[in-house]
DNA sequence: TTGTATGCGTTATCAA
DNA sequence: TTGATAACGCATACAA
């Protein structure tokens, strides 16, 4: 394919290197003809300028990066087409990073910054707890979508989340509410200000609350976020013969592999065992039956995030830590005894 | 965050710039003690090299791009995870790009490649047809992988896929077999040469071959992919009250929301309604009830991509146009009449 | 084994 | 409104 530079543009059309820079960028200060022109050699030509060129001497863009940790969370799919929406929306330009799950997301953010010249990162997945000398190092706009960064006391650094405490509160709540005491709760790795640790508890408050004692040893289990491994680890546990009539999974994957699992054991969901599960996925509400299940506003996040974003472009000490309603959202995977 | 560059390293380690870049791109030629002090600088401050200027200076790089085309499709999502799995046993550094559905692929395959200094390409999702000249001109190793380029005789380009239309021909003579007589056809748009007129293909060659004739015009829908299309579309033809007993849809998304659909309608899978779908993805897998499909074999044809597009990185002029078996995978959701 | 100098393709500065 | 030229940070050819 073509190999044309700028140079080469510049020479066939006749015009210098800054004009047709001038033309790419939209810039200002070259004449009709002479915009028509360029354009019309670099069309022929099909040129395509060398972004590499581009970032490594253009000090600033309108670029703004969105970094999802982990390669595949259904719900993070519906929260970067929200984001990009919104981002476009201000005028900026999207840029969505994949990264593993082991990655230094804030390293990514840094290297993001300096080569394309991102004016703000949205972080996705990851979460700021412990974080504030690297993130104070970074010194750049920031916000974390859907996990609270509100411990992380640095100046650029925002957050947008539900509470998780309150959230998988209302979840074992509406268990507790339909009748169910014999609880399972499956849920990641629990780490200290996680907020896999936040929603462990709320499961706690939710039996507090009615003097209950939520007995971990026996009914927490740990599991990855994958269909699979839920099936497996709710497999085990089935096994054991446990009186249970509902699982309280901390997502929403977990809970049709548990679902799965116990549908496969010859059970019924939800006449046997109930679930409720925790995102609000696409997949959950097209499920069969339909996962009960805790909603993350995504849209409203996603809007809320840009606009903390944009606020600290424009004011780099601003930070602002907002805490968004989750929903209950009721399918057909719980049953309500009388 | 730090700003250095390899200048300042080298000047911090009292070495040349060279010394620094050779030890930064494990080239040899750097005594062992140079080696562990400059290491130790890098560390220290923990300087990322710059891509950007990498990449424009650099003339060649061990880089496999991989671009995908449609932000979400579940089943490519299994491939990625394979291709990047193999590319990287192949020694060499996979680099996903994920494009939109109405971008050109080849043109973002010209970027990578000038840009990143690719040596070669992975396409997943688009298609080759009428492309000779585009794929031409990008004169680089590539290869289509589920999609079949055996009509595109350019050299330097290959191809991995099932044969679209055997496979369908299996899925509908499946339900032929299950006694099956009014079926359902849910697919995308046709487009002449196009993966899903293949498909179709093979829906009229299994009719065919009972002296059937499969009536277009009232047993053929046309839907996005996407578990809600699925499900609007089915919803829509289930009001008109046609007799069918089975539907093939020609994705797995799209096969688990007319499942959905026809739960929701009050009918029964497969007791009411059988449902075949085509991919062989997890979700479908883990539906209730397990959808019965007909499975790419991912991890063969993402070995079998890469191994083609290592050969011919070594020989610009090798081309081979491979077809992999696919593989009924019977699940739940297909009735089978005695 | 090590260092110096050049240029990759672009944007930014400055002068015309 | 235009263009010549100096960076940007790095890899590479070549010299030492």
């Amino acid at each position: 394919m073509n190999n044309y530079t700028i140079k080469d543009i510049a020479r066939i059309a006749g015009v210098g290197v800054t004009t047709v820079s001038r033309v790419l960028n939209n810039g200002y200060g070259v004449s009709k003809e002479t915009r028509a022109k360029v354009m019309e050699v670099i069309e022929k030509c099909n040129y395509i300028p060398n972004s590499n060129a581009k970032h490594l001497k253009q000090v600033t863009s309108q670029i703004v990066c969105i970094i999802v940790k982990g390669t595949y969370n259904p719900f993070f799919h519906d929260m970067v087409v929200e984001l990009q929406k919104c981002v476009e929306a201000e005028g900026y330009i999207p840029l969505v990073s994949y990264i593993d799950e082991d990655e230094n997301e804030i390293r990514c953010a840094n290297q993001l910054i300096k080569e394309k010249k991102a004016q703000g990162i949205i972080f996705l997945g990851g979460s700021a707890v412990d974080k504030e000398e690297e993130l104070h190092k970074l010194n750049s706009p920031c916000v974390y979508a859907t996990s609270s960064a509100s411990d992380c006391n640095v100046s650029g650094v925002s957050s947008v989340s539900i509470d998780d405490c309150l959230e998988a509160r209302r979840a074992v709540t509406y268990l507790l509410d339909s009748g169910h005491k014999n609880i399972l709760v499956v849920g990641g790795a629990i780490y200290q200000k996680d907020l896999m640790y936040n929603r462990y508890q709320g499961v706690l408050e939710a039996f507090e609350e009615r003097g209950m004692h939520f007995d971990k040893k026996n009914m927490y289990i740990e599991s990855k976020f994958s269909y699979a491994a839920a099936y497996e680890s709710m497999s085990s546990f089935l096994k054991l013969n446990k009186p249970i009539t509902a699982v309280f999974a901390m997502s929403d994957v977990m809970a049709i592999g548990i679902a799965k699992c116990v549908i496969d054991h010859g059970l019924k969901v939800p006449e046997d065992i109930s679930i409720i599960g925790f995102d609000g996925i696409e997949q959950a509400w097209f499920y069969n039956p339909t996962i009960t299940t805790i909603k993350q506003p995504s849209v409203e996040i996603a809007k809320k995030s840009v606009a903390l974003l944009i606020k600290t472009i424009r004011d780099k000490a601003f930070s602002q830590h907002l805490t968004v309603s989750g929903k209950l959202l009721k399918g057909n995977s719980v049953k309500v005894m009388s």
